[in-house]
DNA sequence: GTGTCTTACGCCACGCGTAACAATG
DNA sequence: CATTGTTACGCGTGGCGTAAGACAC
């Protein structure tokens, strides 16, 4: 598998479109730069430019590539980030997951209801699909999520889940819910009452509760959602 | 920077709590396990285990991280496959954003719309946010996008935004209209059109147009953004 | 002693740079 | 012939495995 090295060496050509130039920019020569892409050409099994002996073009799989690759980059940059700040609230911390439509919207009044409720507790933000969020939210890797389900008993695949409606509301997933926050003496259960009626008044439409207990290594947990009143 | 490799590392040893059982998943022996870690907690200048001497336990910094470090693998999975995929359909194919929320939604049907309306098309899908959609659709990356904006006049930061109220309706972005698909006859304005139409009926609340120009690198380009019809 | 993780050390491979090569305008 | 990207080759760093150490139960 290609490594984050080969993908700043693609980024940086496919950004300049010559290869002296990105070589230049990455403070190398150009003849392993070459090598580099060459080598991420192999391993993907895709022609990722079009070398016209003078001019350098991004194939279409190249161009494709492009958009994972920054991608990628960036959120490389963003979990060393997340670490660090991890590190820094290690005194009251609390994993929080969320949808990523949840950041324009209904996410600033859930940092001022935690900032509220439990001042110096770090909260530690990770944006990720509702599906994701269950996975880590069993596996004990976030303590909460902000996840909206489909509607009314349709399945995950069927595109009639919310297509002549909005969605269901918000809804608030916990996992097991008498533990205490670290270095806190808040549990996350009254922090999920407050964070619920802080954020009340967006749009919700029907009450709905989920929960499973499905087993996550040696130990067993649950995890339950309860909506965003309206 | 930390590379892949060392977060395939974390990962076997976040999952197992045990070098010895970790390295041997990895198909190498412990010690220069040990030493990857330790080079990328080096790195992130954070320790990402406790170490107790009988037992691995993750810190809160590693907790955070392994959310993290598992989302980066599976995208770089995802990338390579993006690639693969890119390069199968060279022979006309068209690079499509979409936010997340759309995937359980109108996604399905766009896939339909142009699958009916160009056949033989490849459609690259990508999943980005709004703003990141913005900036490939405007360096070209990608040729369409399905978004949606906040509602009236409402800035991005404001959380007042869509909070008493259901979102803007999705707005389907272009990218130099005029230009073809590559190595077909369906020119993305065309292409658009349709899938407007065969979309149509999706939860929308207000009209609303968006175009910018801004410079990228050489040439300018415009994109601008209509509305699915309700 | 049996299990754990870490430190020490030698070897090989991989990635770099320099130099020579090929190709195009 | 200037400028591009590729091939060839030698060197040094870095990551591996083996072996030995430290520590707990």
């Amino acid at each position: 598998m290609f490594e984050l090295s080969q993908l700043r060496c693609f980024v940086a050509v496919a950004r300049e479109l010559n290869f002296r130039r990105a070589a230049e920019h990455l403070h190398m020569t150009q003849p392993p730069l070459s090598r580099q892409i060459q080598l991420l050409e192999d391993d993907l099994n895709v022609k990722l430019f079009e070398r016209t002996s003078r001019s350098v073009r991004l194939t279409a799989a190249g161009k494709s590539f492009f958009v994972e690759a920054q991608d990628l980059l960036k959120r490389a940059e963003a979990a060393s980030l997340t670490a660090r700040q991890a590190e820094a609230g290690q005194h009251g911390s609390i994993s929080f997951g969320f949808i990523p439509v949840a950041a324009f919207d209904i996410m600033p009044r859930v940092i001022k209801a935690v900032g509220d409720k439990a001042p110096g507790v770090n909260l530690l933000l990770h944006e990720m699909l509702t599906i994701e969020q269950i996975e880590a939210l069993t596996a004990g890797r976030t303590e909460l999520g902000l996840i909206r389900l489909p509607g009314k008993g349709s399945d995950w695949n069927s595109d009639a889940s919310s297509a002549n409606g909005s969605f269901s509301p918000f809804m608030l997933a916990i996992r097991s819910s008498r533990r205490r926050i670290s270095g806190s003496r808040i549990s996350t259960d009254s922090l999920s009452s407050c964070i619920r009626q802080r954020t009340a008044g967006t749009p919700t439409k029907s009450l709905r509760r989920s929960s499973t207990t499905p087993r996550c290594g040696r130990n067993s947990c649950s995890i339950s959602a309860k909506p965003i009143p309206s």
